[in-house]
DNA sequence: ACCTGAACACCGTTCAAGT
DNA sequence: ACCTGAACACCGTTCAAGT
């Protein structure tokens, strides 16, 4: 009987003279996006991506490098995906569009939201969408403000997509207070309380709201963001 | 010589016998709370909070459960730390007041801030301050709207706290892109990237504007959230 | 150069046994 | 009831050895 720890379909031949393919970067990062879709970002390990590509997992840091690595590589997969929306929109629609495109794409993925709000600027994938978006807020009229209103965007989207992720994931599933709200709708001594815990209950008890409510808040802290550059660009012009 | 697995000065004796503190639920969250200040949420192991109390992990179950429970009586004893601004302030000052105080709170315990934007309102110590907030809305108008604006006040603050502890924590400390958006300044053919690497070269050049550059960002966003709601509220009303 | 196979130093969690 | 001490099933990472 096999080891344990020997990976499925392991031969003490070579690769190529047992017909497996051999392992290249690119089919390891190749795995890992499948894998990141399916399971999201943590919901797999270095030895699970290594058992996907039938190895150990030494060789995903001799091909790609170790975790880190492989998880920019994903993300780099991903914002390579996107397309940048027309430039001859007005800047506010511009940003509409690129922004709910932007969630559906890390949406797909799970977990690659987190990682985009510190790295996206690095990611090489997204120089051209950095470049039209600045762009657009400069000839807006943001001047200096410029880059500073493109990472208000830009952080507000990935922020409130890794919400969704988390609320989706491991670290939501422990916590269902629904008795909770229902406790708090009659507290007429706590009016405020009382009006989340009516939104709360309806949210968790009535099928698929959920999900049309975190789908609605989105847009709501997106159209916000903008209403709330809008202003600011008209003190900025004076 | 000792197994390496025992507590450091463990005794086959009991606590008591031995003059060692009996370990209770309160003295294991301050040990939690006192790691969490020092080293963040994600910078203590069960296993070190267990060594910290001179005791073995299973007495941290057996008094208070497993890692997620010790976190969320963390959570507790963070946000009972914060006072409720006055209520006679106009609803755009009050949560100036709260949410820059919140990022002070939140920043003297990194980590924390990822979980409060799922369970904040779950959290008992927070729900003065969350019928206070919605309360504030109503007044102000916002009607059926109240729970959505506050939620979107409340996940943007604590989001952006997010953004900090990460770039502070292990995620960033991997990326130094200094010379890679100093190649980007003078590129004409790319002028809203150039603008990006101007903006970020000189941020991470000069000593401690990094810091502030993160304060403005937050302040920012606080500000162009609490523009789009007063934008919003015209909108309803009118 | 590419891959094997095992090791190292960790995790969170569980549990029978002691007092 | 409270604590001990060890075990279980994992991690990411490293490395000498093979081909």
């Amino acid at each position: 009987m096999r080891s344990s720890s020997a990976p499925a379909g392991s031969d003490t031949r070579s690769r190529a003279a047992t017909g497996r393919q051999a392992i290249t970067a690119e089919r390891v990062i190749d795995a890992a996006v499948r894998l990141t879709v399916e399971h999201g970002l943590e919901g797999w390990t270095l030895r699970r991506l290594a058992a996907e590509l039938g190895a150990y997992p030494a060789v995903v840091y001799h091909h790609v490098g170790d975790r880190d690595a492989v998880v920019c590589a994903v993300l780099d997969r991903v914002v390579g995906g996107l397309r940048v929306p027309d430039p001859g929109l007005p800047w506010q629609e511009w940003f509409v569009e690129l922004l709910s495109e932007l969630r559906v794409v890390l949406r797909r993925h799970p977990g690659t939201a987190r990682w985009m709000v510190l790295f996206g600027p690095s990611v090489q994938a997204a120089t051209e969408l950095l470049d039209r978006g600045v762009r657009m807020l400069l000839d807006a009229g943001f001047g200096e403000e410029s880059t500073l209103a493109y990472h208000l965007l830009a952080a507000t989207a990935c922020q409130f997509v890794t919400m969704e992720d988390d609320r989706d994931g491991s670290l939501a599933e422990r916590l269902d207070n629904t008795e909770e709200y229902a406790a708090y709708r009659d507290r007429s001594d706590l009016p405020g309380m009382a009006a989340h815990g009516r939104t709360m209950h309806r949210l968790l008890t009535e099928p698929g709201l959920l999900d049309a409510y975190f789908t609605h808040l989105y847009d709501y802290a997106v159209r916000r963001c903008l209403d709330g550059l809008t202003t600011r660009l008209a003190d900025i012009r004076g």
